[in-house]
DNA sequence: CAAGCATCGTGTAATTTGTACACAATTCCT
DNA sequence: AGGAATTGTGTACAAATTACACGATGCTTG
């Protein structure tokens, strides 16, 4: 920030009227979170209830507020709005054309997270609020629907080198279901011997040595995420990003 | 956003007493602009003079106007502080600690440039201004020299794949120059044989048919970026940050 | 309880990509 | 004329990617 827009700032502090000038854009953060539930990536989605835009959905998201920092303000939201604590965020990108809110000038920045749904159970508070395939998302608030593409297109890149993907399984997954998770993501189908070749080579996984019990065709063998892997690289990713 | 954070918002709107509890964040946008000389990347930075910075350097940056696009805010910084215009411009990650800036509370947008030193000559308005490599960058003012890393992180991925790099050269170029900025960008020595394979590979680069005159050496040949992926590949880049 | 179904687990050959490495030719400089 | 710096080019080896098939296992159903 220049000298001069610093001193217009410290005297918006000073007198209270001018103050407005230099404050009038509000700052939000919006959560796109991820899950995965009968072969499909799916989004956390909440009814709008702004007038503008009812019937709509839109993400989990809320202004930020001074007295915490950016980064730690999706934290906060997801802990609130679903209960959620732990959980692997990041930063992708911040939005903030003109008339993206339609009550006033509001800027937000937008995380991805990644949770496995079934172990998280929701403490949902207040309004509606859903898991939604992504195939048919239509009639999104404001630029949700853009603020997802570019959280979707971060999450492509991210799975090819980083073990971040174990975060939308359970603790203990088949290299089945690790598959269908990449392509449900990737939206492309995998070669099943070059796919297992591939995960191997990487080393993320330890074999657990046991076995599916709940499936109607032949059990396949159980793998975890290494330990080592597990929450040092979720902080290294955050860290990333800061 | 949410349906309660956003009926706040317009209560705050109409009260102008309250409104200050809403819009006490000011945002800006803080410009990472990278050059290069002398085989060495650079990054243009400018005396801070806030008092608390006396003496250190910083980034371009201003706070973002009411009026304007969050990501038309770097191009106005720019064009006000530099006189350049028509830049390679991407968005890179916000970055808001809570006492990242030392009046106040302010969230800022990083944006990385890429220009050719020689051809755009800098209308230096103000301040100091200098191009600064990047191999002794110290006390500089805000968090601004781990924003300068994320972009050179960001810069790093992002010549891997796409020809933006091409920002930094003058419209002609030899293979030679355009290896010493690879390897200036990357920190790592490149092999030349296999380098102008790689790039051949690209299918990036049209042969003039002219040739180097200003090196005291055999001279090589010159190439420039085809026209196609010129201002094409730059359109799309800014956009999939949008 | 047999037949059918869905999936498991596994290897090889062909192709592409990445890496390491050397020498003669050109131009400038002195 | 000799030395310095750089150009331009190819090959052999290693590693990664791709395409592809079959017998074994456990569950479901009739």
């Amino acid at each position: 920030m220049t000298a001069e827009s610093f001193k217009k700032l410290k005297t918006a502090e000073a007198e209270k009227i001018s103050h407005i000038d230099y404050f009038k854009i509000a700052i939000s953060v919006d959560c796109v979170i991820f899950g995965f539930e009968k072969k499909e990536l799916r989004v956390l989605l909440i009814k709008s209830d702004l007038e503008e835009f009812a019937g709509k959905w839109s993400l989990l998201g809320d202004l930020v507020k001074v007295e915490e920092d950016l980064d730690s303000a999706p934290y906060r939201v997801l802990r609130q709005r679903t209960g959620l604590d732990d959980v692997f965020l990041q930063q992708v990108g911040s939005f903030g054309a003109i008339n993206r809110h339609p009550s006033g000038r509001v800027i937000t920045t937008a995380y991805y997270s990644l949770i496995n749904i079934r172990n998280h159970k929701l403490e949902i508070t207040d309004n509606e609020v859903h898991w939604h395939s992504l195939k048919n998302l239509k009639d999104l608030a404001f630029d949700h629907k853009q603020i997802i593409e570019s959280c979707l297109e971060r999450l492509r890149i991210q799975i090819m080198d980083e073990p971040v993907i174990f975060n939308l399984l359970p603790e203990k997954f088949s290299l089945r279901e690790l598959q269908d998770l990449y392509q449900a993501i990737l939206g492309i189908k995998l070669d099943r011997r070059n796919f297992r070749k591939k995960i191997a080579l990487k080393n993320w996984l330890d074999d657990l040595d046991e076995m599916e019990d709940d499936v109607p065709h032949r059990p396949g063998k159980l793998y975890k995420l290494k330990t080592v892997l597990k929450k040092n690289k979720l902080i290294e990713v955050a860290e990333k990003t800061k």
